[in-house]
DNA sequence: TTCCTTATACTCCCAATGGGAGTAATTTGT
DNA sequence: ACAAATTACTCCCATTGGGAGTATAAGGAA
């Protein structure tokens, strides 16, 4: 049974404190979810094979009638965390269903699309009213890991910078869109940001005596996922 | 068979023009994979099913000895699809496996912990260089869709704005880190975005007594995912 | 005190998905 | 003339999603 990269999150949890099944799916959803969110289904089938592996031990606890088993991490199940940590991980990867709904948008009308962005604000606003509670929560002297603030706000500030890009999409797009008269002239086209990224000249890139451009047209645009694993 | 949001991305294409089997596996990672990324033998799936709703008409061509088949859309097609553009969509989901190494980085090494934040960054740089040059092609005289630019503008902004956002993310971090002299001291933390976050007062919380941060330690973090068919 | 609701603590299962392996013809480059 | 890349798919298994189901415990309202 091979680990995933959903086992060392598991994992990851345990090197703070042991926890419950029930609690790790909680945490799972609560904190990690945002940036990898799984079914609650799984989760509760991960620490098992951890315990398999030896990485964790399950202890039995009994509440009255009702049992729980509490995880816990293993020196070895320490060793292998740290293991991962220093592998490289997966790319960053999106799923955003309000992208293709706009990317043929033509097809439709404008307030069709118009309402497409609205959501996506909304979404921003309720993630934004999200993040303000938490702040408010980490900050506060009822926070669980006041040692783990400084690595906490590294995470945090990441959902804010995401929400962010996402608000400041959605409302450029808005604007954008509010001054198209009809849905198909692509005259209308606001182009500077791909003006601009077209003539960005980056380092790294080692010529092969082409334009650069030419070779894009049937080009994949993969993105060298290390696949496999999650 | 019930369509998913990958059935629809199918027929989007197909608004567009008609593909073949092959073409649309190759758009779907080219185009929509960066926001939809899906399985390329889903992708062969897909067509079958439009075509048992006739939503789509399969023609069987032959380039020499070997066959291959052509996909269109039908009238029924269209309808369906602008009824789809209308549906409001799945949030914004994300799978980012660096920021569950950084949320447990107290556990390895700072080495550790910069490196994977300089692999995302070469990761960021890889992108904007495709990024550049997909602008250049857009902007070409070789571009396919030149009736398509100013939505296609709409789509590849956001591209630009995610991965600005998780380069500026980065970037930050690591500076951030690069400051800390052991990974075990949380006053060093910056939290000057957290403690903006808790200031912030945003528009359409309706107060309940409480303090809105007394919520959250048992709160949920659900986004109220729409769930099911992707 | 009783009842109702919510939280805790899981298991089971099927449909959907990922992703690689495999096959073969055709085109392009050396 | 030959090799490599591209076109054009099919097949299949392991993994995942996600809902339904079961049951006890705790907290709050009537």
């Amino acid at each position: 049974m091979r680990l995933t990269t959903t086992s060392y999150a598991i994992l990851g949890l345990l090197t703070v404190k042991e926890w419950t099944t029930y609690e790790l799916a909680q945490q799972m959803e609560k904190s990690i979810g945002t940036y990898w969110p799984r079914a609650k289904s799984k989760i509760y089938e991960e620490p098992k094979k951890l315990v398999s592996q030896n990485l964790a031990r399950a202890r039995r606890e009994k509440a009255g009638a009702r049992a729980r088993t509490v995880y816990s991490v293993t020196p070895k199940g320490r060793r292998a965390f740290q293991t991962w940590l220093q592998e490289p991980g997966a790319p960053p990867q999106l799923e955003f269903e309000a992208l293709i709904k706009v990317f043929f948008a033509e097809q439709g009308m404008k307030e069709d699309l118009l309402a497409t962005l609205e959501r996506v604000d909304a979404w921003v606003q309720m993630r934004r009213r999200l993040g303000a509670e938490i702040a408010r929560y980490l900050l506060s002297d009822r926070a669980e890991f006041p040692q783990r603030l400084h690595i906490i706000a590294l995470t945090s500030r990441w959902q804010l910078e995401f929400t962010r890009a996402v608000e400041h999409w959605a409302r450029w797009a808005r604007d954008e869109v509010e001054r198209w008269k009809t849905m198909d002239d692509p005259s209308v086209a606001d182009t500077r940001h791909l003006e601009a990224q077209a003539k960005a000249v980056l380092g790294g890139e080692h010529g092969d005596g082409r334009e650069s451009s030419e070779r894009v047209g049937k080009a994949s645009l993969d993105q060298h996922n290390p696949k496999k694993g999650s």
